[in-house]
DNA sequence: ATTCGGTAGCATCGCTGCATGATCGATCTG
DNA sequence: CAGATCGATCATGCAGCGATGCTACCGAAT
């Protein structure tokens, strides 16, 4: 592999126009550009100097490998400088992992939001679900993740991960305005005995939360009908199907869902209240960029 | 300045997920990568590694840096492979000095042959006095240069260059057609004794063979014009202030001349011959690129 | 012919980077 | 819960390589 030192040496030579000047520009002596210069001929298998008179032209070779190196030779500059700056500024680049209602209701506005306040820093966004994410995070394939969990369902870290609440919301009863609830101020979770469920998939946190409202009721929810994302379970209700439990962030306007409005109905005893954490490795959580995408978000 | 070498096992680092595996992929033990990794944190300033675990993880500066790093290491390979490509084919940059008539006359359309046969060969022109020309190419200014030496003129070239005769020219006398030499088959030096001269400036080789031709005769040229491009002197026969002796080479059509047609009249004893050389640095002249140059303008 | 400027070559020294073996910490297993 | 295993790091020894300083040599200028 070619030197980068040594080739620097060379663009000297050819900037000086002689291996003393050239030595005496980077502090050298003119034996240890000699040496180096015949390192990378030797690494390269081709002559770089050539005498003429009493001095030293650059052969074919030196010359393109000059002309070409020069740019590398900048961008490892940059490069080390752009490290630099990232350590202190909030720049560069971020790999965020999110849920899916996150994505749309937290996570889009507030990195619009950011790439004015912080024109440097770029957030790439994947969707994963929260225990993917989370392990995503730990083992360096992300670098910060957006995740939730209801109520008191655990969500265990690693040690090396810190976690900030960003935000708590809640979920409603969605149903057509014609189902027997529509009408009521709130409904519990004893009402809800009976209903038929537009649920999450099986292993997804939504739905363990659904099941985790029937404990201690002895019954277990009656899941018609299994959708990945709310705006599906909308379709879902509006025909008629079932009701659904929607988290408020990321929810489509109900007024406006094909097939008639529906409307939400509030949920308490429990209240279905789901935390929205930002996770980021403890080593990084300090620096800019992480403290300023975590503000974006909570800011949302 | 950071080390591209270590730079490479941190990128295999982070490829690998491990260490170990990171020595294994590069064939170094475990330890060597660690203490590259090292020098990187210690040359930066900057933590590359953290433990997770009984693994490790990039940290944010480690993977910036292996994902900028990754470009420059494949642009040093690339230009290394590019380095040995033009050693063998006729590739990359050649600056080439040429005299002003050969400019149009032989170097234009030679090198535009020259860039379909050989798409991958940049060249690029300056004008140059044949004396400048050669001096450049000597101190490796330029690659190669297109000189002209009149006749008998010995025209030196430094020892470690190297030439090769392109092509034989000669002039003709060029007068108005009411000249009284306009309708001669051809005319001699004796001839010309008392013809008044449109000339090139002082110090050139152009001008120098003009004296040269009256050797022997006792007599000097009268020149009551100076004027540096032939184009020029045309327009100045054409007005009636002189006659001129213009190369064939790079020649304008002598009918279409501003001011009248002109017409040509060769000169015998002796005929002006000039010849044009190719000349480079005799380290480089075997090139590829540079035989590929020295062909075209053969053939031209 | 001599001097001067400049490069190449040589012997020596010092540093650095790799390998070896040991240690520490964390995970996995019985 | 203890032992085993795996992975990274640390300490040490060694080898290689590059810088230094000197000398030899070459070309150009005086």
């Amino acid at each position: 592999m070619i030197d980068l030192e040594a080739l620097r040496s060379l663009r000297a030579v050819a900037e000086e126009g002689s291996v003393v000047a050239a030595a005496a520009a980077l502090g050298y002596t003119p034996s240890a550009v000699s040496q180096q210069v015949k390192r990378l001929e030797r690494d390269t298998g081709l002559p770089m100097l050539e005498r003429v008179g009493r001095g030293v032209v650059l052969s074919r070779a030196g010359a393109q490998l000059v002309e070409d190196g020069t740019r590398l030779l900048t961008d490892l500059e940059s490069l080390e400088s752009d490290l630099h700056r990232q350590a202190e500024q909030a720049a560069g680049h971020l790999r965020l992992g999110t849920f899916s209602t996150a994505t749309r209701g937290l996570v889009a506005p507030a990195l619009a939001a950011l790439a004015t306040s912080e024109p440097l820093l770029r957030v790439t966004v994947t969707e994963l679900e929260p225990w993917d994410a989370i392990a995503h995070v730990a083992t360096g394939r992300q670098d910060a993740a957006v995740v939730h969990a209801w109520g008191d369902v655990a969500l265990d870290v690693p040690e090396h991960l810190e976690r900030t609440v960003v935000m708590r919301e809640r979920a409603d009863l969605v149903v057509r305005p014609d189902h027997p609830f529509a009408g009521r101020e709130s409904v519990t979770a004893r009402d809800l005995l009976g209903v038929t469920w537009v649920a999450t998939p099986e292993g997804t946190i939504c739905r363990q939360w659904l099941s985790r409202m029937y404990d201690g009721t002895g019954a277990r929810p009656r899941v018609a009908h299994v959708a990945g994302e709310f705006d599906s379970h909308l379709a879902l209700v509006a025909a008629g199907l079932g009701v659904s439990l929607v988290p408020r962030l990321g929810r489509s306007d109900l007024a406006a869902v094909p097939g008639g409005p529906l409307v939400a109905v509030p949920v308490v005893e429990p209240v279905p209240t789901r935390t929205v954490s930002f996770v980021s490795r403890r080593s990084m959580a300090g620096s800019p960029a992480v403290t300023a995408l975590r503000e974006a978000l909570s800011r949302g």
